[in-house]
DNA sequence: ACTTGAACCTCTAGTAACTAGAGGAATTAC
DNA sequence: GTAATTCCTCTAGTTACTAGAGGTTCAAGT
């Protein structure tokens, strides 16, 4: 028994993670996994590090961390002391952008909602819905960017 | 002083709707945009109608509408009757989107929130965050997609 | 009229993070 | 042995722009 792990193909790896197959060679092209060995036919063969990797990735990804800062993450692997400030930096800064694009979609929502609100569907001539789309007057924020 | 209306360099466009002059370009290309009277030099000059049409473009895009609502709520102008109803639907849909995608935010602010605070930042040999943000056994939610 | 510098032109390629499809080879099950 | 499934590479498409190269036109000043 020596030297024989368990071995999964690219779709047994798909399934285990969720992630699909051609997203697991993007990955890869990407460098955030390695090449991992081939068959004689060349077909990928991974082993259990590159599952616990894909997994790894899928749930930063999941919580939203663009895939830069997911390679930064795997790069901390093995790392210690302040180098692991870093995880800290990424994870604030992840939060700090959440917090912001919810409340500008917090605004777009009291804008629209008013919008939606604006016309009281009698289509006799216009609707005041379409006007609203086009008039920024009424807007309570600026709500641009 | 007949038919001298004013006229507007691409440039000009560009100021006054705080559009980048690329962008105007794209949506002629796109077609959200007529294709405008050019110059004997072959520039492009607008007039009020375009300036009003891209002004409308710029409003929904900042509202958050894809380019194909934005298309479609141009397509109703000088509409009437039920075919208005189409921008009660584009506005519905966007708001339902809208609060879907605040919601989910909102879980992921509240998992990254304890993702953040799960590290004291000793980091003698591991870090907890970095622990956190590959262990999805913690999340409340689900999170995915 | 001439010159200069800003603004304009087209075209290509790059961004993020995949997804889809073509055309063909390998693997697995029966 | 053969057929179904899975795999391979490569290209291109998605969204909504943005950046740059290389060249032309316009507007203002002299
Ligand atoms: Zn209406
Ligand atoms: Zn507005
Ligand atoms: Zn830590
Ligand atoms: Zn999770």
């Amino acid at each position: 028994m020596l030297g024989t792990k368990k071995m999964f193909s690219i779709g047994d790896l798909s399934r285990r993670t969720r992630v699909k197959v051609p997203t697991i060679r993007f990955y890869e092209e990407k460098g955030l996994l390695p090449r991992p060995d081939r068959t004689a036919g060349n077909q990928r063969r991974y082993d259990e590090t590159a599952l616990k990797r894909l997994l790894f990735i899928r749930h930063c990804r999941d919580l939203g961390l663009p895939l830069a800062d997911v390679v930064g993450l795997l790069s901390l692997e093995g790392a210690s002391g302040t180098d692991l400030d870093r995880a800290h930096e990424i994870a604030e800064k992840q939060l700090a952008d959440l917090r912001d694009r919810i409340s500008r979609l917090q605004s777009l929502e009291t804008e629209l909602t008013r919008i939606s609100k604006a016309c009281d569907g009698k289509h006799d001539h216009v609707c005041a819905v379409l006007h609203a789309f086009g008039d920024h007057s009424e807007c309570k924020g600026s709500h641009s960017n």
